[in-house]
RNA sequence: GGAGAGGUAUCGAAGCGGUCAUAACGGGGCUGACUCGAAAUCAGUUUGUGGGAAACCACACGAGGGUUCGAAUCCCUCCCUCUCCGCCA
């Protein structure tokens, strides 16, 4: 969501930033949307001219009645008749033109940062950093749900005769060792002067639409039947709408939370092999970190939030990478996203595990966020977002750079007072 | 689920067809005075959004409609919050 004023003022900037997206299809949407802006503010003048008019009259009316001169109110009230249905005329006018305008604004994509790099999709996203030593054992890992029925961790059967695919039963010292990922994120990341928080999992329909296109919205939120309601993606949402409507003291900022959520999303599509078992669910846990605060501080802030997922990721030895999101696989809403991914000594490649985003000021000005300057004057602030973690792919992770060749899974040392001191995991069968 | 009350600026709250929406009154914030400094006190200042170079204008009293020359105020529909009762982790 860009500031109308911006585009009218940049045209030249919103059309190469479609051009750098590969949306050459909404070029048209920019000259469209400037003609129908420069048409709303005339019809708007006209509108406001005549609603002054009429004010003013009425105004008098009410004098001329207190005088008690009738004959002059009559003719008063005549006049503003006459011009009643100009001024309706220019309402309806203006109503559609708003309407029109905020269609296209909505889906014009906000202006990606100049170190985005340039491509079309997920296949031109640039690995930045790795971290740790990918190492490919000598002897083979299994898929992460056979590793997982080797300590009778997990029921996919019961979970299908239950809720379907795409959801699980974790069991066991899997379910144990799930919990105890979130745990320790969770002081992990207050230990890094993060506010803990557990936030609503259902939010209303205008906080969805405050923080997410409408292609993602469709594609992933759950809708709660005869409510208007859906179910969390993920607590970014209920954690960035917590600001909604609200104008912030400015020196709070910056907000620096981290939530605990589940999330459900629908992930409508056919999926590959390599996402079966926990991998890509309809339901699952995740530590999340948002913050908001100044524009200027937004890239700095930036750098700091994926480097505490690869803090993490190295707090227990898994090798990761940072990979940086191309433009033309970067969402309309972001200016800058950096993949942090985990290595698969299966696959021998990394695969997601958390994604870190900068939506300028994006959210907050669909959510109507703003700051109270000293100067007295309000701006809007800049949010931002990242995976702490989402323990079931990160258990995917886990389990895999951890298996021994006996079968036995090593626990790290920061997640051993979490697992009531185990040092390591021994196969049921 | 039943009954009741209510939604007005940063907060509490008055207003209940025109002379109180540049929103009374109070709190908070900011500025100044007094003070070595602070508290207290006194004075001033402080809604948002859009249009405009500016003067200024328009819009917003939960949302949307209607009545009217004119609606915070009257009518209709919907949403939300609170209190009590019921039910229940």
């Amino acid at each position: 969501m860009l500031d109308l004023r911006f585009v009218r003022e940049n045209p030249e900037i919103v059309k190469q930033n479609i051009r750098n997206k590969f949306q050459d299809q909404k070029l048209p949407l920019v000259d469209e949307v400037i003609a129908l802006d420069e048409e709303n503010r005339r019809v708007k003048k006209e509108a406001d001219d005549l609603r002054a008019n009429r004010n003013k009259v009425s105004k008098s009316i009410g004098m001329l009645m207190g005088q008690k001169k009738f004959d002059e109110a009559e003719a008063a009230k005549k006049l503003v008749n006459e011009q009643a249905e100009k001024l309706a005329e220019c309402e309806r006018r203006e109503e559609e033109l708003n309407e029109k305008i905020k269609k296209i604004m909505m889906t014009l994509p906000n202006i990606i940062d100049p170190s985005v790099p340039i491509g079309k999709n997920d296949s031109e996203n640039v690995e930045v950093q790795r971290y740790g030593e990918p190492v490919v054992p000598d002897f083979e890992i299994p898929y992460h749900t056979d590793i997982m029925e080797r300590f009778c961790g997990i029921d996919l059967d019961s979970a299908r005769r239950v809720a379907g695919n795409g959801f699980y039963y974790l069991m066991g010292d899997i379910a144990r060792l799930h919990s105890s990922v979130i745990s320790y994120a969770r002081d992990f990341m207050i230990n890094r002067g993060f506010t803990y928080c557990i936030p609503p999992f259902m939010i209303r329909s205008d906080v969805v639409t405050g923080v997410m296109s409408f292609a993602e919205m469709d594609a992933m939120m759950y809708k709660i039947e005869g409510e208007d309601l859906y179910l969390i993606g993920t607590s970014e949402h209920s954690m960035i709408g917590k600001f909604i409507d609200q104008i912030l003291p400015e020196n709070e900022l910056p907000y620096t939370l981290t939530s605990y959520s589940p999330c459900f999303r629908k992930e409508k599509g056919a999926h590959g092999i390599e996402e079966r078992g926990v991998y890509r669910i309809h339901q699952f846990e995740k530590q999340e970190m948002i913050v908001v605060c100044k524009p200027e501080d937004s890239k700095a802030w930036f750098d700091k939030l994926w480097q505490n997922t690869v803090d993490l990721f190295r707090s227990m030895d898994i090798p990761v990478r940072t990979l940086e999101c191309c433009s033309g696989d970067l969402a309309d809403l972001k200016v800058k996203s950096v993949d942090v991914e985990a290595w698969s000594p299966r696959q021998k490649k990394y695969f997601e595990v958390g994604s870190c985003s900068n939506l300028g000021d994006a959210q907050a000005r669909r959510l109507r966020i703003r700051v109270k300057g000293e100067d007295g004057k309000n701006y809007l602030p800049h949010t931002l977002n990242n995976t702490v973690v989402a323990p079931p792919r990160m258990l995917i992770a886990f389990l895999e750079n951890n298996l021994c060749e006996d079968g036995t899974v090593k626990i790290p040392e920061v997640l051993r007072p979490y697992m009531g001191g185990q040092s390591v995991l021994v196969p049921k069968k």
